[in-house]
DNA sequence: AGCTTGATTGCAACCGGTTGCATTATAGCT
DNA sequence: AGCTATAATGCAACCGGTTGCAATCAAGCT
């Protein structure tokens, strides 16, 4: 097959000019039907592929988002953050049923500057920040009329973002609870710099301080969402305040590593002491006994912040969404 | 701020061209040192950015890798996949380290037309792919001289490939499981399709023959990674094979789900039973009993990847790697 | 001073698309 | 047939960089 490269050599081969081939491959109506077909047909045969590149610079558009998000603290090599899987799968679903590419960066540093260089260099049209910590310092870029959404960090007037509804989280983890009969409680938080660590620590004690539940400070500890902070710290609970008796995780990989824990001191969860986690993961259902969490539909997280962002770009249409989430009794918690 | 847009905006204020300007910028030394310093200092006081796309266009390479990986088979929406996360963060900081800037698509369908499409509209200088079935019919992207690296799917000749020693592997928990003792064997695999399924099945049951383990056909079970599958043919196995002392998992997913099903068939897991996984995720050393698994570098891969596709590029030199795997024993294996 | 030479810089074409506007073809009408 | 309204197409500029080659400049030499 000769090498048909760019829409000139399509234009020689149907004897048309090279604009009437632009617009036949865009499907433009202003070219008559019977023409669009032929060059599109052409162009199949040919197996010709649109130059990116050039196209992008005609439109100074890159027709792709950008997703960033920061390296986790504390690990480099070993995190493996279900959460993050999930909302990758609803951003790459959103984002290919729209035909944005999407490309992904997880700086060291900066991420300030990172987020502006892709807006800047037009390398993408919309960014999403993934999981912002309280320190990260992006007021520059909010401040701006810049198209970015965030998860994880909703501390700025106008920007969108997209969050699961985190108090409503802890609140509902506190009413099961208590309803199971706990009274002393332990709350094994995110890193404290997260914010939806706090909302989710907010709707917990809020609702427990209502109740009467017991949360005195010592047993409010604060983990890196990994099942070994989880393990660790729930250990330690255990050793210095042997009557807890209802346990609130922030992750279901905490969760799990306090059901170890748990299970190392003689104790038997979802018996002597109730655990809710946080996410729902796949494998929560098999850890032992299977755990009662907090289900967020984390895909359409993934899926709203493409469709919201895409709304921004297209209306400069600011939302703030906040989705449900659900209690899902497994065996962890039981009335005693 | 002035709006500063183009290295023409750069040209006029420096006074000089705008081959000056885009010289100065990409440090070339034809540039005296003292214009090209003033120049860069004029472009970083106003924010400069290079336009990608326009770059893109005239260097007529795109500085960015492609990821494509097929949408598992079964799961949309509940896939939490360790091994993914994991290589995904050994590219991106390969890809960040080398520049190259990272798209993803998880493609519906059609994975052969996504990658062709990638190279063919520059929208990508190279693609990695990543865990190809063995229907996948990559052929005639394989075929041609494409920059295309492959994880978990190297049949084909002249092709790059970064792959785990899963013959090794599989050979490893053969040989730590007799020697724990162990006599009947049950082989749970990953999906039948996939490549790395049959090579840790033939590093395992090669090995057993050899040493005079028992596997018989009805002991072979294939499942999709994940916890439920480990699950549930763990529970028919033991319900069809009461005797069987030795399994090995293709995944810790699996073996977890498999600890759990040992479990509730009053079996203890380490003492009755000893159990193998594959890939020791974070939360391995957490199950219970903690898992004893087959440790594959998998950061290292996903760097791998990136560097051997991006020598590729360069040099057109094909190289397939294999990583070595180490056994990690922890208490779900013991001698008897 | 005049000439050579090497170091700097500028000119203009080019990369491969898109698009406003002018032009041509077609159809519809009297 | 002649004229007009409209549909279809082409021309050429433009997007913002890069780069081969020509032009200029300054220094070194006889």
């Amino acid at each position: 097959m000769n090498p048909v490269k760019t829409i000139n050599d399509i234009a020689r081969i149907a004897g048309v000019s090279k604009s009437t081939v632009s617009r036949a491959l865009n499907d433009n109506p202003v070219i008559s039907k019977k023409t669009r077909k032929r060059i599109q047909a052409i162009a199949a045969e040919h197996r010709f592929k649109t130059h990116q590149a050039a196209r992008q610079l005609s439109l100074n558009r890159s027709q792709t988002i950008a997703l960033v998000y920061p390296e986790s603290e504390h690990h480099r090599h070993m995190v493996t953050d279900p959460f993050f899987m999930e909302v990758l799968k609803g951003i790459t679903a959103a984002a290919g049923d729209h035909e944005y590419d999407l490309i992904i960066s997880q700086p060291r540093e900066n991420v300030n500057r990172v987020v502006n260089a892709y807006i800047e260099s037009k390398r993408a049209d919309g960014v999403i920040y993934l999981g912002c910590c309280q320190n990260d310092s992006l007021e520059p870029i909010f401040e701006k009329e810049t198209a970015l959404i965030s998860c994880g960090s909703d501390r700025y007037e106008n920007t969108c973002s997209v969050d699961c509804d985190n108090i409503d989280g802890g609140l509902k983890a506190a009413e099961h609870l208590l309803g199971c009969g706990c009274r002393e409680f332990a709350f094994i938080g995110g890193p404290k710099a997260r914010l939806e660590t706090d909302l989710r620590y907010q709707g917990f004690a809020g609702r427990l301080e209502k109740l009467g539940g017991r949360l005195s400070p010592d047993r409010i500890v604060y983990g890196d969402y990994l099942g070994e902070s989880g393990y660790n710290h729930m250990k330690l609970l255990l050793k210095s305040n042997p009557k807890i008796d209802g346990v609130f995780a922030c992750s279901d990989l905490m969760a799990m590593g306090a059901l170890e824990a748990i299970r190392e001191s003689g104790k038997v969860a979802g018996k002597d002491i109730s655990v809710v986690g946080f996410d729902d993961i796949p494998f929560a259902r098999f850890s032992s006994p299977p755990l009662t969490t907090i289900s967020q539909n984390i895909f359409k997280v993934g899926e709203t912040l493409v469709n919201k962002l895409i709304q921004f770009m297209d209306d400069r249409i600011i939302s703030k969404s906040i989705l449900p989430v659900e209690l899902v009794v497994r065996k962890t918690t039981a009335i005693k």
